[in-house]
DNA sequence: CACATTCCATACCAAAGCGTATGGAGTAGG
DNA sequence: CCTACTCCATACGCTTTGGTATGGAATGTG
């Protein structure tokens, strides 16, 4: 099935399809609107075809969930990566890269996983496991930097608990210059 | 309507039994899932009962957002009054209060309302408002404790980022102390 | 060519939910 | 006591959606 040649005139969808698919309605209106039906006619097919790729729609849900959690967990490794002497850098730029609003889809994602999780049991699971990756990435990014574990692990939680918040603000009529400020900020939790 | 005696036999319902009774619904389940039939049925009367104090449910909804917003406003200018010398611990308060897990159902609405407000216009003007009267209300704090304008702007940005953001987490398994952690945060974010 | 397999369309049922129409019970005013 | 008004119940039509059953077209295989 996943080794099918891509140049096949047949143009099958498969459960990857369908998954991605099922992030961008999630990224758009949130997990109770993703709808198979709805999902269906985006990709141009009728939910005869979702039934033959997912047992039912709970099916897809928790396959969205472990997709997003692999991405998410990939994505934290990858960006906090650094070299001796070059964590800060890797901390304002997992700043940057995680509170910037050119992020939108991801932002969007995220945001939409984390309201789901207020409800449903799976997407807290999932919720938590990337959370404790992504603290503990970061923690041991402060913890090269030379903090103490206590104050290492007090600046992870601020970092992800600020990136998350000012991602759900609207404070655009706030200043002039967000970015500015949203620079200062960084600064003063990185270093 | 509103002067209505409250001994009276007939326990009839008005307007803002109704908004109440939808806002714990909203709290629950988010605003997709407040249905005018199932909030009818928590109040322990049908839905004929509620096209009667309501045009329909757009009418409901935006009842609800007024009423939060009106609630917020008063809130944070509550919250942040402080005497002169006073600044500080109010600042610290206002975290403490906001960001504090016995504060539960708050935290709930207002996760609720952020998450509509992503796909609801109406819902981005009212989340819009309150965010504006609150950075105001922390901007003020911080200016009265002496810092200059710039400063006082991105504390109070990062103030509102971090304590919405932390209600979002789930960091219950990465520290054995999270009650200090937060307390060392606020220091950092207040002083 | 015959056949099985894969992927999807169509038709159908059942349930949830919005909004309307209508009537009925309770209450206040005259 | 009669009437108007308030608040709610009941019944209905309509749309959306989850899930199933079944057939059919395209593709690969012997």
């Amino acid at each position: 099935m996943e080794n099918r040649p891509s140049k096949t005139p047949r143009v099958a969808l498969d459960r990857e399809a369908w998954i991605k698919g099922a992030i961008a309605i999630l990224a758009e209106h949130g997990a109770e609107r993703l709808r198979v039906e709805i999902l269906a006619k985006r990709l141009g097919v009728t939910k005869g075809s979702f039934y033959w790729h997912f047992k039912d729609r709970r099916d897809l849900l928790d396959a969205v969930l472990t997709f997003w959690k692999d991405g998410r967990i990939r994505d934290i490794r990858k960006q906090t990566q650094a070299e001796p002497g070059g964590e800060v850098a890797a901390l304002l730029h997992t700043i940057e890269v995680y509170a910037s609003a050119r992020n939108r889809k991801g932002i969007s994602i995220e945001a939409a996983v984390r309201d789901w999780a207020r409800r449903d049991a799976q997407a807290v699971a999932v919720v938590e496991e990337v959370d404790a990756e992504r603290l503990a990435c970061a923690c041991r990014l402060f913890l090269a930097c030379g903090l103490e574990s206590r104050e290492a692990q007090a600046r992870s939680v601020m970092l992800y608990a600020y990136v998350f918040g000012v991602s759900l603000m609207h404070c655009g009529s706030f200043t002039d210059d967000l970015a500015s400020l949203k620079s200062w900020i960084a600064e003063r939790i990185a270093r």
